[in-house]
DNA sequence: GCCGGAGTGTCGGCTGGCCGACGGAAGCGT
DNA sequence: ACGCTTCCGTCGGCCAGCCGACACTCCGGC
C-alpha cells in the first residue's frame, strides 16, 4: 500500500522541465526533523531531492504512517498531517501560491502533479479500505506481497525481500501494534510460509499462500 | 468528514474559464446508477453538473462511503472506488488524457484542480484518522456536531437537526454497524444530550457535551 | 381495519486485537 | 569483554464492538 509511493524513476527530476526549479529554495534537514505539523499557517510545496520523509497522523497514544516520500515526490505542508525526515534529506521548497504560478507557466507539469496527487489519494483510499475491511493478518500479508512485487529478488527457495523497517515501523504503517506484527511473522514462519534471512530480510517461500491470506475478508 | 465535500459555490462552474467544457461529452444518469467500479479500464474525468453522487468502497459484507459529490465537484473514474448516483444527475465527461491537455491549455484551472484534489485527499485523511484513532462514540459524536454546524437550525431548546439518512446509512458513513449507532443515540437520549423530533430529525440539547465526546481518545 | 415490510431498539455471546509485562537477543560504545 | 540500550518474541488479561436473534413500531396498500 504505502510503498506504492516510491518514485518510479532513479532520477528524481525526470519529468520536470529544465529550469523549473528556479525560484525554489533549497534546504537540507537532519535525521528525525519535523517539517510540517497539522494546522500550521505556512503553506508550502516541496519536492524531495534526497532522503526519505514519513507522512503520518498522530494521536496522543499512537501514530499511523500514511506514506513514505522518496526522491522526486511532491508534497505540501498544507495537510492535516505530520511530515518528518527518516534520515538526512534535502528538498526544494516554494510557496504554494508561487507554485501555482509556476505550474501555469510550465503546462507539462500539471499532468505530473495530477499523477502524484492521484497516487497519494489512491494510497489513502487503500489505507481506508484496509482499516475498514481487512483484519490485521490480511493487512500484513498484503503489505508483504506488495513489497515482494516491488523490491523482491527471485532466489532459489523463493523470493528474497529486504525489509529496511523495524517491527514497530511496519505496525505503524498498517495501523496495528508491534506485538501483533511480531507474532504473525513468527506464526507464518512456523507454518513454512516464510523465514528470516538475517536481521533485515525475509525469504518468502509460499507467495501464493500470502496472497490468499491478503484477500481474505476483503 | 464526508460532508466537507460539498461544493462551496452555488454556481457549479465558478472558477472554470469560459469554453473550458468544449470537448466534454454531456451525460444524464438516472437515480441509483453505477458510474464507476474499481479496476475498470476506462479512465475518465468528470465534472458534476447536477445531482449528488456517492463515492464508496465495498467488500462482500459491507460498504463504506468516502464522499458525496455535489455540483461543481471534479472526480475521476480511475480510482479503486465505486461511484453511484444518489438521485437523477447530470455531468460532463472527458478522457483523462484529453483532460490533461486541456489543463495545459488553460493554466488557470490547474490550481483549481489542486484545490479540489486536496479537498478530497483531506477528506480521505480525515476518514483514516477516524478509523484509526477514534472509537465509535467519538465518530458518531463528531458526525452529529458537523451536521449541526452545517444543517442545524437554532431552536428554543437546542439545535434542531434534520437527518435524511436511516440508521443503516449513518453506520455506513462511519464504518460501523446499525446496532452500534442505534444504541448510542438512545443512550445519549437517556442522558438528556439529545432527543428525537419525529422520525427524521434530532434535537440536540447539549452540543458541548457531544463536542467533548467527539474529541475523546483523538 | 388488517396485513406485510421496512426500519428500529435491545440483549448476550463471542472474538480480534490492544495492552502491559517481562525475558532474551542483537547492536554499540568504551 | 563488559554493560547499556534498543529491538524482538511471547503470554494472559481484558474490552470494544460485531454478530445473530427477536420483538416492537411505523407506515403504506388494499
Amino acid at each position: 500500500m504505502v510503498m506504492a509511493m516510491a518514485a518510479p524513476h532513479p532520477d528524481p527530476l525526470a519529468g520536470f522541465p529544465a529550469g523549473f526549479l528556479d525560484g525554489f529554495t533549497f534546504r537540507e534537514v537532519a535525521k528525525g526533523q519535523l517539517l510540517a505539523t497539522p494546522g500550521q499557517a505556512l503553506n508550502q510545496v516541496f519536492i524531495v531531492r534526497s532522503g526519505r520523509l514519513r507522512v503520518y497522523l498522530a494521536s496522543d497514544a499512537r501514530e499511523l504512517s500514511l506514506a513514505i516520500l522518496e526522491p522526486g515526490d511532491i508534497f505540501t505542508t498544507h495537510t492535516p498531517t505530520f511530515v518528518r525526515s527518516l534520515e538526512p534529506a534535502s528538498l526544494w521548497l516554494i510557496g504554494i501560491r508561487e507554485f501555482g504560478a509556476k505550474l501555469a507557466g510550465a503546462p507539462g507539469v500539471a499532468p505530473l502533479m495530477m499523477k502524484v496527487l492521484g497516487r497519494i489519494l489512491d494510497n489513502a483510499v487503500s489505507l481506508v479500505e484496509d482499516l475498514a475491511f481487512r483484519d490485521v493478518p490480511a493487512r500484513l500479508a498484503r503489505f508483504l506481497v506488495r513489497q515482494a512485487a516491488r523490491r523482491g529478488e527471485q532466489a532459489a527457495e523463493g523470493c528474497l525481500l529486504p525489509i529496511d523497517l523495524g517491527t514497530e515501523d511496519i505496525a505503524c504503517l498498517l495501523g496495528t501494534t508491534r506485538q501483533s506484527v511480531s507474532s504473525l511473522i513468527n506464526q507464518w514462519q512456523r507454518e513454512g510460509v516464510l523465514s528470516r534471512r538475517g536481521r533485515r530480510a525475509l525469504l518468502i517461500h509460499d507467495l501464493p499462500a500470502l496472497a490468499a491470506r491478503s484477500l481474505m475478508q476483503g
